[in-house]
Parts: C-alpha cells; sequence; structure tokens
DNA sequence: TATGAATGAGCTTTCATTCAT
DNA sequence: TATGAATGAAAGCTCATTCAT
C-alpha cells in the first residue's frame, strides 16, 4: 500500500525497528519500564543499544510509540463490538470487558505507564498527546456500554451505579497484573470470572434499583440491619480514624 | 502520656524520623519503591539524605518500618470489629471494608510495594517475612468475614462469588489510590460508594444464586440472551487475540 | 603478528585499556588498593570512571587482571633460569632474585596487595584463586632455589636460615618500592646492591654452618660476647616490654 | 608531679583521653589506620564520636599524638642500650633491633603510616613535624650502631654493607606485620630469627671484607662461578626486561 | 544503517566532621 | 565537659544517552 516496492535496505531497517519495538514490549511487560534497560533490549532486539536511538527518540518514546498501535487496536475492536448488530447490550458489554481485561493484561506495562496518570509526564510538551486521547475515548466506551444497559434513573444514581463496573473492571486487571501465570491460560481462567461479577454487579444494580422504587419487598434481614445501622454510620466513619 | 518531659532534642528527633517517614511514605506512593531516591526523600523530608541513615539502616528497611505498625493496627481494628457483638455479618464486612479502604487510602505507599508481591523480592532470605505474614492474615480476615454472609453453596461457587467483593474493594483502591483529593473529604464522598458496590455486589450474589437453584425465575431478557450467547463464548474469546 | 589490521576503534579500545591499568598499576603501588578511587584512576587515565567499567567488572577485577598476567610471566620467568644448565645454583638463585625485584618495583601494586594477604579477601568465594595459587608456586620456586645452596644440615637450620634471604629480599623490595626514582636507573643502582646482599647471605650462612660444625674456630671477640650474653637474653627479650 | 592537686573534673577529663587514646591505639594496631572509624573507637572509648573532637583535632592528628609518645619511648630505649657499659657493639646492635623490631609490630599503624612518608602529608604547615624528626632520629641511632661494628673500610663500602643489615629489618618487619599471631608468642618465635639473621649478616659482611682484602682466600666453588658470570651481568640484567 | 567507545548524571551508602544543646 | 542531631564529601557502581567511525 505504502509503496510498492522496498529496497532490501529499507526491509531491514524496519525489520530492525520491529524487533526493537518487539523486544522493548516483551521486556517491559514482563518486568515494567523502569527496571528494563536499553541494553537489554537491543541485546533482546540483537542490535546494539544505539541502534535503538536510530528509530526511538529514547526511552520514553520508545515506550509511547510502542503503546499507540495496541491502544489504536483495541479502540477498533471495542468499536466492532459496539456496531456488531447480534449482541444485545449486556453481551456487548461483556465482549468489550473481555477486549479490555484481555489487552491490559497482555500490554502490562501499559497499565502502569499510561494509565496512570503521573508517569508519562504533563509537563512537557504534548508529550502523550496521542495516547491520552485515546486512553479517554477508550474509557467513554466503556462508561457508554454500561450506561446501554442500566435502567435510566437519576443520571446521579446511574453514574454511582456504573462505578461499580469500573471497580470490578480495576480490580480484575489489578488482582491479575502480576500474575506469573501464562496469559493464555490465565485469561482462559479468569474470562469466567469477569464474565460472572459483571453479571453479579448487572443484577445486584436492578435489584438495587427495584428496592429503590419498592422499598418494602424483598429486603433480607442483612439489609435491614444495615438499614438500621444506617443511622451511625457517619458517625462510625469519624470513630475509625485509627490511624494518627 | 507516654512521657512527661521530652527534651527539645528528643522532639526535634521524633519530628524528624516521623518527616523522613511521611515523606517516604507519600513518595514510595506516588511513584513506587524504586523509583524513588533517597535524596528525594531527604528533600520532601526537608533533612540531608544521610540523615535518613540515621534512622533506617537503609531504604528497605525504611520501607518496612513503614509498614509494619500500620498494618497491625489495621489487623487489630479488623478484630475488633470482627468481635463487635452489635453488627450483624453484613454490617461487620461494611465495617471491615471501611477500614480497609481508609487504610489503603492512607497509607498508599503499601498497596503498590506490599500488596504487589513482586516489589517485596521474595528470593531474599526472609527479606520482609512479618509484612508478608501480616498482609496474609489481613486477607484472610477478609475472607472470612465475606463467607459468613454468602450461603454455603458449594465451596466452588462460594469462592467464586466472593471474590467479586475482592474485584471491587481492589478496583476502589485502585482507583482512588492517586486521587489528588485530600484523604478525609475523599472518604467522605467515597465511602457511601464502598458501602453501595458492596450492597449491589452482595444482593447481586444472593439473586444470582436463587437464579441458580430456581433457573427459570427471575430472568430478564438481557439474561436470557446472555444465557444463549454461551454457547459461542469460547470461540469468541480464542477470536478476540486481537494482539500478536 | 597477531592481527595484520587493527581498525582506529580497536587501537583506541587497546590504547584506553591500557592506559586504564597503567594508572590502576600506578595509583594501587602508590597509595594501597583502598584508598585510590575509581575516580581517581579515571582521572590518571584521562577517561572517565566509567568507562573503566567497560573494561573491567569492578574494581576488584581490575586488580586481579593487573595481577594475573605478569605474574604468570615472572613464573616463565623463574622456570626457565631454574631450567638454565649454564649457570650454577647460586647464579641461579641471583638471576631469580634479580627477576624478581625487577618484578616488585615495576609492579608496585602488586608488592602491596597480593603479597599482603589481608587486601585480597580470602572470605569469599575464591575471589583471588588464581592469584593465590601463583604466589604460592612463586614462592615455592624461590624456596627450593635458595634449598639448592644451602648445604643440608638438619632441616629446621636450613629452613631458618633461609629465611634470611627472604627477609632481605623482602626488605630491599620495601624500601625502593616508594622510590621516585625510574625504575631503570634505580635498578642498573640496586642490583649490584641485590647481587652483593645475597653474597653477603649465602657467606654468612655457610660460615655460620661451618662454625656451629666446629665450634671452636674463626670466632671474633663479638661472637663471643654476643654467645656469652645469649644467657639473659630471654630475660632482656622479657625487660624489653617497653610499652604498655 | 605536673600538678600537685587536679580537680575530680580535670581527672575525668584526662582519664576520657587516656581512654580514647588506647582504644584508637587498639583499633589503629589492629586494623590500621583507614579501616577504622571515628565511631569505632568512640565506643570503644566508651564515649561519643563527637567527644573525641575535644581531644584531638581531627583523625589524623589523633594518630599523630598518639605516635609521638611511644616513638619517644622508643628513642630512650635505644640511647639507654647504646650507654649500656656492659654491652659491646654487637650486643647493642642486637638488643637495639630486638626493640625496634618489637615496637614495629606492636605499633602496626605505625609501620604503615608514620614510616611511609607518603601517608603523612607533607604539604601541610609542619604537619608531622616531630614525628619526622623522632623517626630520623632513630635511623640515625640505628645507623650508627651498625657502623661501631662493622671494620672502617672505605666509606663507600661501609655503606653498603650496612644497608644489608636495614634490608634484614626491613624485610622482617614486612613479613611480619600482618601477622594475625598474638605478639608475645610472635617475638619469642621470631626475635631468635631475628639475633640468627643479624649474626648470619655480620658474619657475611666479616667474610666478604677478608675476601676483598685477600681476595685469592676462601672462596667457594660457588663464589668463583659467580666471578666468572660477573662478566656478562650487565648484559644479563638488560636481557630481563621481561615485562613491555 | 549500524556500532563500539565514551560519558555525565545519578543511585545507595559510609564517614569524618560540625552544630546546638 | 559531653552528646545526639545533622550534614557535605565522596565512595563504587549503573544507566540512558551521545560521539565518532
Amino acid at each position: 500500500m505504502e509503496s510498492i516496492k522496498k529496497s532490501k535496505q529499507e526491509l531491514r531497517s524496519e525489520e530492525t525497528k520491529r524487533s526493537i519495538a518487539e523486544a522493548a514490549g516483551n521486556l517491559f511487560t514482563e518486568r515494567g519500564y523502569d527496571t528494563v534497560t536499553m541494553r537489554e533490549i537491543a541485546k533482546e532486539a540483537n542490535c546494539s543499544h544505539t541502534t535503538i536511538y536510530l528509530y526511538f527518540k529514547d526511552k520514553e518514546a520508545l515506550l509511547e510509540q510502542l503503546a499507540i498501535p495496541p491502544l489504536q487496536t483495541l479502540e477498533a475492536a471495542f468499536l466492532s463490538v459496539m456496531n456488531e448488530k447480534s449482541l444485545d447490550p449486556t453481551g456487548k458489554l461483556l465482549e468489550i470487558s473481555r477486549h479490555f481485561l484481555r489487552f491490559c493484561l497482555s500490554h502490562k506495562s501499559m497499565v502502569t505507564v499510561i494509565f496512570n496518570v503521573k508517569s508519562v509526564r504533563v509537563d512537557e510538551v504534548n508529550p502523550a498527546g496521542e495516547v491520552n486521547q485515546l486512553r479517554n475515548r477508550l474509557f467513554s466506551h466503556l462508561t457508554e456500554s454500561v450506561n446501554r444497559i442500566i435502567p435510566a434513573e437519576t443520571s446521579e444514581a446511574r453514574i454511582n451505579h456504573s462505578r461499580v463496573y469500573f471497580f470490578v473492571m480495576n480490580g480484575m486487571v489489578s488482582t491479575y497484573l502480576n500474575s506469573e501465570e501464562p496469559l493464555e491460560p490465565l485469561l482462559e481462567r479468569i474470562i469466567p470470572l469477569l464474565d460472572q461479577s459483571i453479571e453479579i454487579v448487572l443484577l445486584g444494580i436492578k435489584h438495587k434499583l427495584e428496592q429503590v422504587q419498592n422499598p418494602l419487598k424483598g429486603q433480607t434481614k442483612g439489609q435491614k440491619d444495615k438499614e438500621k445501622s444506617k443511622k451511625d454510620k457517619k458517625q462510625k466513619v469519624k470513630k475509625s480514624k485509627i490511624e494518627g
């Protein structure tokens, strides 16, 4: 597409760049950004460490350029699922969530480095502009997918409820981020957990909403107790300042 | 109380140690153990980096001493709540969860450093022995508190369901860990979110169990669709290998 | 011989390594291993201290690599002399001693660092294994060369007498080790001193042995006095505890 | 003597100074100057490390002040022996040599630090003035004691011959300086070696001089061979440039 | 394009020394 | 007099990065 014919040199050059990116990706993923050295990347990529600087301005740029394509691919996957006619909103949310979980666990460095605002310094001239934009779009896709399912009450309630979804997602990613289990078996094992968790959360939200609309029905003893104890909750919160 | 009179020197010394601990805690939290330097800690604590070594053997000891007492206090709080006669199991879980959330957000360094297994190297001779033991006990207290609520089905189901609780907790902590909002207002704001999230999860689990026991009742359309779509889920998982 | 053509880079690299080794050797010699810093070595070698680490794993490795090849060359010289048919035992000892003195004064660092047991730590896992082996072999070559000359009396007497040789050698090395005179003129000047000293010692030993075999002949007045004074020597030794 | 009455404070102060000096002396002796820290000295002296600075300007001054009294004592011992009527010159030399050896081995730090010119910086304003003067006087006493024994030939010959004595002394000190054997047993063991070595050297010198005066008598085969081989000695020296 | 050589900044840690009480 | 608190200088070493070929 881009060029009908590439000289051997060009091909070789591309291959070098690709192998550097692959090596860096693997190492960042396995051991995080900070602990990986340029020389290690070079060794893994079978080139000199100085060669890396021919293709990437510096270590941080390497990380960024490494991040953008996967994020774009992820967004494409999100959009594809959202436009899938054969799935209902819940199905779409599940599928998107699976994509998201898989992405985070297969690009570990991105979770810590890109999703943590701090590490991508904002004090530079638009250093991670594209990355940030992508990040924001991804989150809004997720939010939208959740909101399509939860019946519209007051927008405040809806927002609060949708947060539970994010907590679960964030929690799953955090929980399995440092797992040493190989990716595929790990996913095979935890995607059912993801499905189940989302199912539970949606079910919980549904019944919570029903409860609010019809407060006398379906309460368990625990719930009633809780209701009672709500009176002094605030006080409890205060009391629990256990640390200096 | 502790001592009637403290010399000015003693006070100064205590203050220095305290400010070092605080600075280290904050910095570890924000940027992790490895990337924070002793000189940075010293700068933040308004002292020379060599002064740190007067109070802490080395960087690792600084981390450990930072961690142990709060963790012990947290465990004491856990036990106190668990023995509280006036609370039902749900109330206990809520209260424990609040303690846990408050702890994580007020000791941010511990979340990244201690709860992430990697950072506390395991290849050394009992490097963080006491820390690890504490950590394990805390988790077992949480697990137990959850299990007291969820009706005993198969133990597998129970374990899986209780995981949702952990995902939510972990997710909340991760979400607000980097918040720059001051601690107390933040907690004031998000503890209702915590209560609500746990409530939703427990409600979801309860109804999920009922569903399983009585599979025909109470299904929503979304649920049925999901059921249908389960057939090709595995295939989907395979298909979604979107990255090399 | 070794390679027909060397690139400029190779030459530069070799020159750098050589100048580092030279600088380190000189400084170790003058001020000992511990007090010399990597930065000082670098300054003397006209390079950055980090450059040293390109050529030597660490400071200890620098020391070792500095020591082994010269020690091997020295042993080769020893063996060559010892197998030289045209020299009688005394001639061999003289020649070997000259080699030894030249070596010590032209590799000053090795005298303090290698011949002083302490500096090469023994508490590590075989830290200077090869160096120690070489060292031991060298000393046994020297011992053997001395023993070929001194007529075999009781082995104890022989050992004691041969020690005088070592004291002289060690003393000469110590005396001229810190000389600032250039090596060649210095050697030109002191090798006659060495020859003379060994000659004197051998002559002394010879006559001492004769004396013992035939105790009445050839005593000087001084000797007789000494003999007399031997009675209270032990007491003198005790008396001479002049320091607390 | 110095003051008829000392206040309790003065006594206590002197005691502190003494205990610091003792501690420093012990540690310097055992482990050398560089490796001993001020805090260690303080610990050994049962005081704070800051207290040391009340009595000694700095670490180097501590070492110096530590050195002077023993050196003075040593000189006094030298003079006492030299004035001893009951000893002949050889007996005096032996006794002085014993004192000297004992001193060096019981004040190890002084050997390396004071007898090695380098370590006592000369670029300061008379930093070690008294120490240097003492040092020089001690050496001249030794030289004189040797010269009283060796029959006066040409002064050049005398000087050269007397050097052998210094080589032996220097060699013995160097050899046993780092011995880990306790001092007293060590001395008990090596003072006979010292006596013997000096005896041999004096005997050797005596016969050497006789040889020179009467060159045909008393040559051994080895000596003759050596004489023969002298022709090409210079050439040998040249040839033995074995190192680059 | 590619690389080996070289470096400056910076890391953790130690130590002699000064400050303030 | 005596001391705990605090510090600057400097150690060995690593790493991302630039230079020269």
